[in-house]
DNA sequence: TTAAATAGGACTAAAATAGTACGCTTTAAA
DNA sequence: TTTAAAGCGTACTATTTTAGTCCTATTTAA
């Protein structure tokens, strides 16, 4: 019903890679190493949050990326905006007539109040409460990357919580 | 971010033309022509959303379908679930290990809070707010049928403002 | 007995999502 | 000043999900 999309839950462990501002930025291979992602979903997913303006990038050699602003203050709302797009229902509840999605969006302003709710719930939780999430013994890692039947969501947390 | 299927929009209207028990029934024709969506579409709405036990079908001739509950008491929890499947992240939160979807899933539980707080938004809506809504001039037919370019929702809401 | 319904499933088509590849630019360090 | 390690952008392919259709069987009022 809702579902956030995998690339959305690989957004968070991504980004749960990063330091800070100031801290040594660190690149694209080295999180892809260490969460056991492809290097090439790492890179798209980090640029798709470097346009959002979540991450920095430092390019050119020992470049990377860090966090453009402290965990505590990047929301779940921005991590799905940054990565699926603010292609959701939202924003035509005033001037429904202006809205360029109308034909598509149709749906009444009841649905629009539900998915008021649903964003504001998602815009007060942060990265921080996300990646304090992780230290929940919560998954139980089986034989992680191997078990990847296709088809799956990587179960990326796994691979981190082996450590390395 | 968080959208509603066509489908599940569509489901909506489609219990919006069904009377409580009691009344006569609507048979899938009907709600197909009086809404402008297929038939077949309808009908597998409706056949959905008898599974779930949400109407009621009354076959043979002069058959239809009939809400099995008042529209107050039906939620947009339970129409979404019984048109998408019960496919969400939602359940997996207690026994983690025994969750069927684990490997998929992979949400950690600050996902799951985010999931159980949107769940419980719309459980508080019921289909007699849906209904009511649509008494709000929200969507100008414009030329409706026609419009559909394909690839869009139709605007099944305008359809029924036109009456008929 | 017939015609109007629903039931159920299989199937097709279209759209969205996930994942990859490649050539270009930037930049620290040798 | 050259080189290699990064990010940038874009295009592409494959997979999965969603939407929509069709067909055959069953039910039932007239």
């Amino acid at each position: 019903m809702f579902r956030i999309s995998k690339m959305t839950d690989y957004g968070t462990v991504v980004l749960s890679q990063l330091g800070d501002d100031g801290s040594l930025p660190t690149s694209a291979s080295d999180v892809a190493s260490r969460t056991g992602l492809g290097t090439a979903t790492v890179s798209k997913l980090l640029k798709s949050l470097g346009r959002a303006n979540l991450v920095t990038a430092q390019r050119g050699s020992n470049g990377g990326y860090y966090l453009s602003r402290p965990a505590e203050s990047i929301s779940a709302a921005e991590i799905i905006d940054a990565i699926e797009g603010p292609l959701a229902i939202t924003e035509c509840s005033s001037d429904h007539q202006q809205c360029d999605i109308r034909a598509v969006c149709s749906v009444g302003s009841a649905w629009q109040s539900i998915n008021r709710a649903i964003r504001s719930t998602l815009v007060s939780i942060s990265l921080a409460d996300l990646k304090n999430n992780r230290a929940i013994p919560d998954v139980i890692p089986l034989t992680p990357m191997m078990s990847q039947a296709n088809n799956t969501r990587l179960d990326v947390r796994a691979n981190l919580a082996k450590g390395q």
